[in-house]
DNA sequence: CATAATATTCGACGTTCCGTAGAAGTTCTA
DNA sequence: TAGAACTTCTACGGAACGTCGAATATTATG
């Protein structure tokens, strides 16, 4: 889904940690490093649009980004899809649950008690 | 870890579905879709060894090769991964949770169960 | 042992994705 | 309405991948 893509992950990662829509100006300065040309910035969030994985809205003269899913909820939905690429779930997931640390063990043993 | 690339993947995939050792030649054999040049194959042999996802040994003129980690074992080790990834682990596998199938949560248990 | 058969290594080329940005067009606003 | 602020279009270089042919190595066999 996320492609290894350096820039494109501190992009959303950008519109994560900022809890609501904003510009293409303010994602550049958000970001780390160099700064860069807001049109690269541009082209960017344009990909990630392209993907799906960000949504935007008019603003005035400019558009507001923000990701259509929750860090959260992207991350459950890659694990999802990675887990459907195994052959055998039930083996994957316990080798899974064998490299989590106790306090996953304890997230999941919570979030699978509500069934 | 896999990075999208769909030959890759077929590859690997008749490496996991054999479950020995098997030579380029057998590997284009089982791969689906037309028939490939056996230095097609033997390229992205190659590439997968690169990447540390196959072995090879010798077996008599030719080489074998088998994936260096299980189908399961891999997805483990990806999913582990893209959690890494996520800001509050415990949201992102409540979430994950979420979205399994009951058998997948008989797994989870399971798993949990042996700590 | 000479040779044909079988494998592997090297090098290459086209495509697609990604980082990066300039030029030109659009839209507010003073 | 002119300039500022934004966006769209277009493009280029590099890396990853799919795909092989040519050259080279290894081995079975007449």
């Amino acid at each position: 889904m996320t492609g290894r893509g350096e820039l494109e992950r501190s992009v959303i990662d950008a519109l994560w940690n900022s809890g609501h829509p904003i510009t293409a100006r303010e994602v550049g300065q958000a970001l780390p490093g160099r700064p860069l040309a807001i049109t690269t910035v541009l082209t960017v969030l344009g990909r990630l649009q392209a993907k799906g994985l960000v949504r935007r809205t008019r603003q005035g003269r400019a558009h507001a980004y923000e990701p259509t899913a929750s860090r959260e909820e992207h991350t459950a939905a890659l694990m999802r899809q990675v887990l459907d690429g195994a052959g055998d779930r039930g083996d994957a997931l316990a080798r899974f649950v064998g490299t989590v640390t106790d306090q996953d063990i304890q997230a999941l043993r919570r979030a699978i008690g509500d069934r």
